[in-house]
DNA sequence: GTTCTAGAAC
DNA sequence: GTTCTAGAAC
């Protein structure tokens, strides 16, 4: 299936483990999907989408949404067509699955590669495929699907085209439409922005040196994360582990 | 969203 | 001459 409509598919499927094979489905409940991500931009990237339709937390069970098929479209329906409380609720559910997600992620990131590494969790400001989809991505950026301008700026965190689960969390419990519409002003032409590492900002001339580079990038991390393993035990400080 | 490919960039 | 990008088609 490759049509704008397949995860819109997804995510009104009544039985989505009977329906979608291991290599889609990752994990669900009874509000939200993950899913792999058919063209991955990085070495782990997911979806996370909320199911349709969508149960209140105060009513799991039942059959009823508390929103209306098209407020899943994209972000910005979601945060100016639904209550107040629905957005709450779709957003809380939505970051709890990218939380386990995370979690699956860094099992496998010491399993395959013995360190961690960071996890960008964050919306499009405007998406391609239609139905809401929180991307839960590793900041490596390594991917022969990564392939163009485009794509990778998509996904930069500092760009304002990526728009991290936090600061929508935010923006809900300000519940302030003017901070609202500003934060949802991410436009098609910052996907136009300069080649830039977003780890180091070094510029470059094309895909494939940028690419080149996120490798020696995600080399040195590495190096620099296994001999803190190795001299100290572990690899995050006491302060940084407190943050998780 | 991807694939294809003409022509720009080098 | 080859590599790479970007717009059209899907």
């Amino acid at each position: 299936m490759s049509s704008a409509a397949v995860l819109r598919t997804y995510a009104t499927l009544p039985s989505p483990s009977t329906s979608l094979p291991p290599r889609v489905l990752l994990s669900h409940n009874a509000s939200t999907l993950a899913i792999f991500d058919a063209y991955p931009k990085a070495k782990y990237h997911f979806l996370v989408l909320p199911r349709y339709p969508f149960p209140s937390n105060n009513d799991p069970e039942s059959t009823r949404s508390i929103c209306r098929l098209s407020d899943l479209d994209d972000l910005r329906s979601l945060l100016t067509k639904t209550t107040r409380d629905a957005r709450e609720q779709i957003v809380g559910q939505m970051a709890e699955m990218a939380r386990e997600v995370e979690e699956m992620i860094r099992d496998e990131m010491v399993k395959s590669e013995g360190w961690e590494w960071r996890i960008d969790v964050g919306f499009h400001a405007i998406p391609s495929l239609k139905h809401l989809h929180l991307h839960v991505i590793s900041d490596d950026r390594l991917s022969p699907a990564l392939k163009t301008k485009k794509h990778y700026n998509s996904f930069r965190p500092d760009l304002g085209f990526f728009v991290s689960i936090a600061d929508v969390q935010r923006w809900i419990l300000d519940d302030d439409d003017t901070i609202r519409e500003r934060a949802l002003l991410g436009t098609h032409s910052l996907l136009a922005s300069p080649l830039t590492c977003f780890k180091c900002d070094e510029p470059h001339h094309n895909v494939p040196k940028l690419k080149s580079h996120l490798e020696k990038e995600f080399q040195e991390e590495g190096r620099k994360a296994l001999a803190r393993i190795k001299k100290t035990g572990r690899q995050r400080t006491s302060s940084e582990e407190d943050m998780f």
